[in-house]
DNA sequence: CTGAAAGCGCTTACAG
DNA sequence: CTGAAAGCGCTTACAG
């Protein structure tokens, strides 16, 4: 910029108003200017913009893994409400991996994003009690904040499952398996709520061999399922967590002679054209994005003093899966 | 760390050196900084540090949509070899606007990314020459770069499409359509090329009622594909030039009365399942992104001179769609 | 082992 | 309409 001063035989300041379009430059200077910052390549440092203006209109997004399809979409809302507002997204997964969480939302906080749309992976976040006290806006999606008080974004995971359990019970079940994430996973153990829930409505005692918790790879949940189906007491219907899940056990049923009724929590790709189409309680990952970003650029603009948690609501949707009767 | 220092006692430079943990500090006089880091709240400014240091320790991604599947884990494949070097990644979606494409390239320079690997939406791109002049690194996947020369990982959209369309002539298949993205999109031109090679190659004149190019939204498709099912003349087997085109269409055979054959560019989830299941060429997103991220480090090593063009190989996966038999 | 000075590339507040 | 000075929060190069 000084170079650029320099050449065209202004100060720096004029070199500044020009690049940033200020008024108050005669059309004259302007071009000198523009000439001589064309003949430099000078390209303006956003760092020292940054440095002196406070803002950096970014914001950061701390997610669990960018190749799940639920992400995508919802990583996606989130970067259109930004840009909306002027700001780029930097963003990360955590792995699901609570250090890594804490790791990449502090680098993004040494990056002085102005704010943090974070998908925990941890439950406690009291390290980022000094980042939002030096005025970090900070907005929880899809699982609440640990020990801290803060904005929250949520699907309603305990309703939804219980709805879609019950909708498996209407049809005549009653020894319903389900099978979720890790039980230390909010969205995982508010939906085992649901199930729960859903069957004590029902009067229906719950056999600790229907409910299988853990890691979602295909193989762990390909034996869960499989167990619920030979056991002594088999299940005629089962009820899935999450997407991950609903992919491997769809494949199981597949492969089984008998007809088991399904219900998956998360819509996914091609469901309606399965046979049977697969029935979901679908949640709306694009809006859980763009409410989270919305209300954290309300809070940059100092609309909002108390923390909020925001429920979204779900919607099953009936497709045949979970609409087949018993077969035992 | 003006007062970390003062209430430390010490010098700005000691602060520094316990902030980076450099040697040269004795235990005592780094308790009293640290001491004072945790009294004040003090958080490094790392946009400070960037505009001192030259490097930033942060890549950008821009792409098509974040919300494609196909994407997902191309972005997550180059996070990973970013966080492997240390350094973060900023994205965003061009929308398959050019505009928005040099938009958010250029404001991502700005910001003074070390590197730049981008999935072009345009044809353009000597607008990154000062750019890459001024030392940025930058790679091209999926499609690319237009006007300049630079380093380019591709998959090998001819030879995958030639050799899809090949496996329905080996098939018996003579009239075989073709559904496209719009053909200023180097991926759609290339598979489109294959698709002539392989009827070329097996002496088939083809009709131009069999291919269709243009944008992939359903409605646009269906259309597409219903035409070409009930023309005059129609085809026995369609071949789809993306994941978004495949699953319209597999949507529309399934409601025709007669078995089209079908092979896709670009594996789908529960393709499996589908009945017949479904026969693709698939591309390994995450080796595309991973290389192109690897590639890109190598850049800022100062390792490579001459940008080259990478092709990572397609793979047939054949499921049954593709091996119907023609029925006319 | 420790620190004072200069400077990275901008913007802010002010004066002309 | 224009510009000189100070400063954002760090690091670098050097001296003690």
């Amino acid at each position: 910029m000084k170079d650029v001063a320099a050449r065209a035989g202004v100060g720096l300041k004029t070199v500044s108003r020009v690049v940033n379009g200020e008024p108050g430059v005669t059309p004259e200077t302007e071009r000198r200017v523009q000439e001589a910052i064309d003949a430099l390549g000078f390209r303006r440092n956003d760092s020292a913009r940054v440095l002196r203006k406070g803002r950096t209109a970014s914001i950061g997004l701390v997610l669990e893994d960018l190749a799940d399809p639920f992400y995508g979409p919802l990583s996606r809302a989130v970067e259109e409400v930004a840009r909306a507002h002027g700001a780029l997204l930097i963003n990360g997964s955590s792995a699901e991996d609570p250090d890594r969480e804490q790791e990449l939302a502090l680098a993004l906080c040494a990056r002085r994003v102005d704010g943090l749309v974070v998908i925990p992976a941890g439950d406690d976040h009291r390290y980022l009690e000094p980042e939002i006290k030096a005025g970090v806006a900070t907005v929880f999606v899809d699982r609440p904040a640990g020990r801290i008080d803060a904005d929250v974004v949520l699907s309603d995971n305990f309703g939804g499952a219980r709805d879609g359990v019950a909708h498996l019970i209407a049809h005549g079940h009653r020894r319903i398996g389900f099978i979720g994430d890790m039980p230390r996973i909010h969205t995982a153990a508010e939906r085992l709520r649901g199930y729960r829930a859903a069957m004590e409505d029902a009067g229906i005692p719950v056999e600790d061999s229907w409910m299988s918790l853990g890691v979602t790879d295909p193989q762990r949940v390909r034996r869960a399922a499989e167990e619920m189906l030979t056991g002594p007491d088999p299940v005629t219907a089962i009820f899935a967590g999450n997407n991950r899940v609903t992919v491997t056990v769809v494949r199981v049923l597949a492969e089984q002679s008998r007809r088991v009724a399904f219900v998956g929590f998360d819509d996914i790709e091609l469901a309606d054209l399965l046979q049977p189409g697969v029935t979901v309680v679908a949640q709306d990952a694009a809006a859980l994005g763009r409410t989270a970003a919305e209300r954290l650029f309300r809070q940059l603009d100092g609309d909002l003093i108390t923390p909020e948690r925001i429920e979204l609501p779900t919607r099953l949707i009936t497709r045949g899966s979970g609409e087949l009767p018993p077969t035992d």
